[in-house]
DNA sequence: GGAGAAACGGACGGGGGCGTCCGTTAGCGT
DNA sequence: ACGCTAACGGACGCCCCCGTCCGTTTCTCC
């Protein structure tokens, strides 16, 4: 019980954390969370053991691999919120976000849902979907965002361009600046808009299974 | 060299046989080609070595399980195909099987790539893409169809949709609903319409991962 | 009803991934 | 320079999955 932490690390330690960071992200990035922590140990030159010392479950790693994707995720809505048009901030939502998840496999992977616990909590979903929800609360009564729109859209769209990271990685960034546009013109209010058949109740994504 | 195959099943045997395609159905259709064949082999009440058996390998097993939703498939396409109104039968297309795909998580990932040599080849994906490719022109010389939709557009979606199945099971059919409806919206042509960012070039998704 | 072959299924080997143990190395403070 | 301890990493155990082998059961045909 004696609190006997350093609270400084090693040179070396600092060094290999670092390394395998890196590794983590460039492994996860390209290739989805499915690569074997064996491999993004190897890629840092350093033994497993040293990995689980750092990052005691796979889980960890990630989570501290994209720390900074996930704050950069939060600050794209934070300023999307701040935006005085709400319309024009939801489409900067829509296609930031999509760009971002099309660069980076692993982190997409994170974030929908591959270990739900960690990210849900670390973050807070909950908070980014309120303002989220706000946001186009305010853009539908700008009448630009189509009125049957609801939040759970967005989760929606989200998912479905997570699908499209099948395609080849050097694909994915137009593929998803594609989708986006085509998602954003759909959700545009015009006259032409057809009535959408009820919404989905997305609420709990089955754990595991990015 | 003899060839002794007998070609009448023993009645056990095509039982056995019967069952594991139910079997592999119901689970794949839920889970995913994820499940293990064991449990296929359980569920059906027969060991694994008679599962392998009938089916050499996994891929056996599920493009023999997928047989009828293939064909469903193409029926869907040539049905279409053969609307006298292109823009419709496009509609249509997407519509059904995006459905289809909520329904059979397993068949959504066998269809796009996690087996790609045998069903590529068994059902002829260039065929079916030739004919989607024709319809939409046809539709986009109606006018109803946005002139900058390219064919490899409907593969993009086809592979959105196949996000959706992060989605818990049950929510996954009105969610797919949902989403079709929003595709088809995206790709109305209209006064609205804002212009769309470079296609992407899907050719090869790559093996594995479904 | 009995012989022969087809079909069955439990047990096995191989491969791969996750997380751990312990003998060894190397940074750090004196 | 030297010892103490943090940090390292190869090797290990465990689990899961795929596909195979062989002794046993069961259908079929006479």
């Amino acid at each position: 019980m004696t609190a006997k932490v350093p609270h400084t690390l090693r040179s070396d330690a600092r060094d290999n954390r670092d390394r395998l960071l890196d590794a983590a992200r460039e492994l996860f990035s390209v290739d989805g969370l499915t690569v074997a922590v064996r491999d993004v140990a190897r890629r840092a030159g350093v033994g497993p053991a040293t990995l689980y010392r750092h990052f005691p479950t796979k889980e960890a790693l990630v989570t501290a691999a994209f720390e900074d994707q996930l704050r950069a995720c939060r600050d794209i809505i934070d300023e999307a919120c701040a935006d005085p048009d709400p319309w024009h901030g939801l489409c900067q939502v829509i296609e930031r976000i999509c760009v971002l998840h099309a660069q980076d496999r692993g982190f997409t992977e994170a974030f929908l849902s591959a270990y739900p616990r960690a990210f849900t909590a670390a973050v807070g979903h909950g908070h980014m979907l309120e303002a989220i929800a706000d946001l186009a609360g305010r853009a539908q009564r700008t009448g630009r965002l189509r009125p049957d729109f609801v939040p759970d859209d967005l989760v929606l769209m989200l998912l479905a361009n997570k699908g499209l990271q099948a395609a080849s990685p050097a694909a994915r960034p137009a593929a998803s600046r594609r989708f986006a546009a085509y998602i954003i013109q759909a959700l545009t209010h015009g006259p032409h808009n057809t009535p959408l058949p009820p919404p989905a109740r997305l609420a709990t994504p089955e754990p595991g299974t990015g």
